[in-house]
DNA sequence: AACTGCAATATTATATGATATTTTCGCTTT
DNA sequence: AAAGCGAAAATATCATATAATATTGCAGTT
């Protein structure tokens, strides 16, 4: 049973982060300790704890004896988002697809037949499940390159996504059938272990995107 | 006149950060609050948020409820740093090759003439200097790239920079003149707006650093 | 009247020590 | 051995004190 209690320090983190990620926490504004204290009920070391964990991964910025602020955004900081995004993405999806085994491959496909559900409903116009998608889009973009051997390499590209994922929240419009069918043909190139391939359709993928949020902004 | 004075928390996490660089605290020791507070003079409070801090950029593993722990090393955990620092270094030289300005060539310019002194004085016996070697060193890697247009690719390359420091000084032998002649090359070829070329020297010089380092773990 | 410089005040961030939880570890019992 | 039970140790959290920054108001100057 006992299921893993958490502290107030780790869940504080999770929302503040998924607040700034989903835009309640506007970019530039300022994150007054005493305000945030009230809004997530913690007290004020706790959350300094997690607004240093969170400046140090780069979604606030903590300014010397003058506080924290949430990280500004810009067209400039996007692109250099994405393009770091295609370079270790591509990267690793080359190593993952010529070292990934059966269990990569079993999970590779249940994440890209999960991908897929939520992206026919979505395309049908349910918008509902906005957090789903983002899961689901999430845990296709990890199986592709899980394999890649690299735990240094996959704790920053976690960052990067998450990163990459607040300016897409930020102008939330979906791409649609478009994206659904960049991430069919990226599944099959992994599948059929053509990393080359893989990489060459991730990386459109990954500037599609980019140019569908910069459009928008 | 005023000279910026520093946080008890920002000056607890340079200390920490550089003790456990430079092996004074060990990998895999346990951090325990009460004794670093001894160590380091401050408060459990501020010490966890510096704790916190290392420990999203990785020079601190942090269980949760069971405290802080030095991140451990391993052959494989260095391997995965030095390949992930090529991957970065490279595409960074390769971007700043093409449009740093005067001021670039100027700033690199300096830099090298001053790792090249040290250098001098290393080969010829003298290590009191290891600080500064290092020191140095870091600014000329950082001047070769620093005009590659992007503030996130110079955060994450200073991280990795800093744990593959960290393993060169675990086992620390100068490699001496070897090292001075690659730097002394990739500076040439940096110089020479030869993105290709200095990439392809910069590869080699870690990769030999890895080997030199790897073979002495 | 508008601007500058300065001092008093209010606000905010930082740092600390105290308290509440949780884990660890040795001892006993089965 | 394994499980159960405290006491001790360590961590997580909090409320408060201290130090820094921002703001306000007022005099003196242009």
């Amino acid at each position: 049973m006992g299921k893993h209690q958490n502290t107030v320090g780790s869940s504080t983190y999770e929302k503040i982060k998924h607040d700034i990620i989903f835009g309640q926490l506007v970019p530039g504004s300022k994150l007054k300790l005493e305000f945030i204290k009230s809004q997530y009920e913690a007290s004020v070391s706790t959350l300094r704890e997690t607004l240093n964990r969170l400046a140090s991964e780069g979604f606030v910025v903590a300014e010397e004896q003058r506080g924290f602020y949430v990280t500004e955004v810009s067209q400039k900081d996007l692109i250099e988002i994405a393009k770091l995004r295609v370079l270790l993405e591509c990267h690793a999806v080359k190593a993952s697809v010529e070292s990934g085994d059966d269990d990569w491959e079993g999970n590779l496909v249940a994440a890209h037949h999960k991908l897929q559900l939520i992206e026919k409903k979505m395309i049908a116009g349910d918008v509902s499940e906005k957090e789903t998608w983002k899961r689901y889009d999430w845990e296709f973009h990890l199986a592709v390159i899980e394999a890649c051997n690299s735990k240094n390499l996959l704790e920053l590209h976690s960052i990067l996504y998450d990163k990459y994922l607040r300016y897409q929240m930020l102008v939330f419009t979906f791409r649609g059938d478009e994206a659904a069918q960049e991430h069919h043909k990226i599944f099959e190139a992994a599948l059929s272990r053509n990393g080359t391939e893989a990489a060459r359709l991730l990386e459109a993928h990954i500037v599609n995107g980019l140019e569908h949020t910069l459009a928008a902004m």
